[in-house]
DNA sequence: ATCTCATATTGACAATCGTCCATGTATGGC
DNA sequence: GCCATACATGGACGATTGTCAATATGAGAT
C-alpha cells in the first residue's frame, strides 16, 4: 500500500461457465482491478477499529486537522503503546502525518488520502433498488 | 452491530492529567461515543478486504443494485465457500440483503447502511491544514 | 551530564481472519 | 421418487490483529 494504480479495471469473464447453460446472457459488469481494490481495502482496514475511528474523527475536528495525542490514552481508556499502535496504523495507511514538536508528537489528517474511499461510497453513482444512474450494467442473470 | 445509537457523544476528559501541568488549557474536543464508533468500525471492517470491496462495487454497478453470485468465484479466482464467507460478512454488516430466487441467491446493496461511513468521511465538515469549518475545536494543546 | 517525560518498539498472547476441503441443505428438473 | 446444482456450514490451519508490560529512544529541563 504505497503504490496507487487507480482507474484500471477488468471485465467479468463470462466465457462459458458451463457449456450448455444460457445463464447471464447479457451481463458484462466491470470488476474493480485487484490493485485498486487492495489499496481501497487497506484504507478501510485502517478505519476498521473503533479506536481508530475515534482518533480520525478527533483529528478531523481539531483545529487545522492537527492535535497532539498526549491526553488520548486516558480519554480512550487504552495504554500508551496501544495508542501508538493505532496511530501507527493510521499513519501506515497514509491517513495522518506525524510531526515532532519538542517533546510531543502532533498528528495531522490527510483528507485527500480518503478520496478513493469517498468515491467508492459516493452513492450518486450507485445502482440501488430505487433506481440506477445512466449507463449501468444490464440485469442479465439467472 | 445491529443497534444504532447515533448522535451520542462524549467530551474529552481533561481533569488534571498531571496536577501541575498547564498543557491544553483550552482543548475540549469531542470524542465519538464508543457505541457509535464501534458501529462505524464494523462497517469499515466489512469493507476492509479487497474481495469485499470488489463485491460491493460490483453490486453497486449492477442493475437495481442486485446480482446473483453465480459467476463470481471464477471471476474473482476464489472458491465458492470463500465467496460465501465474504458475502456473509457484507450481510452481517448490514450492507447487502440475501434473497433466494429458485436455486440462486440474489444479493442487493443497502446503500443507506453506509450513511454513517459517508458522513464520517464527508470532508466538508473536516478540519484540515487548509482550513476549518465554523465552530471547530480550539487549538489548545502542548 | 543527568533526570524526566512523551513516544516508539519489542515480545508475548489470545482472538479473529481468510482460505480451502469436505460435507450438509434445499431447490428445480427428470 | 431421484439426481444435479447452488449455496451454506464445519473443521482445520496459517496469518494477522489488538492488547499490554517491559524496555528503548530521544528531546527538554535542571
Amino acid at each position: 500500500m504505497r503504490s496507487r494504480v487507480w482507474r484500471v479495471t477488468t471485465t467479468l469473464d463470462l466465457t462459458p461457465a458451463r457449456d450448455t447453460d444460457d445463464c447471464c446472457p447479457g451481463a458484462s459488469c466491470e470488476l474493480l482491478d485487484a490493485d485498486e481494490s487492495e489499496a481501497l481495502a487497506q484504507v478501510f482496514k485502517a478505519l476498521g477499529d473503533p479506536t481508530r475511528v475515534r482518533l480520525l474523527r478527533y483529528l478531523a475536528r481539531s483545529h487545522d486537522g492537527t492535535a497532539c495525542a498526549c491526553h488520548l490514552p486516558a480519554a480512550l481508556g487504552i495504554s500508551q503503546p496501544t495508542l501508538s499502535f493505532h496511530l501507527g496504523k493510521l499513519h501506515d495507511a497514509g491517513l495522518v502525518t506525524r510531526e515532532k514538536r519538542g517533546r510531543w508528537v502532533h498528528w495531522t489528517v490527510l483528507p485527500e488520502a480518503l478520496a478513493g474511499a469517498r468515491a467508492l461510497l459516493g452513492i450518486d453513482a450507485w445502482c440501488t433498488p430505487d433506481g440506477c444512474p445512466p449507463g449501468c450494467c444490464p440485469a442479465g442473470c439467472c
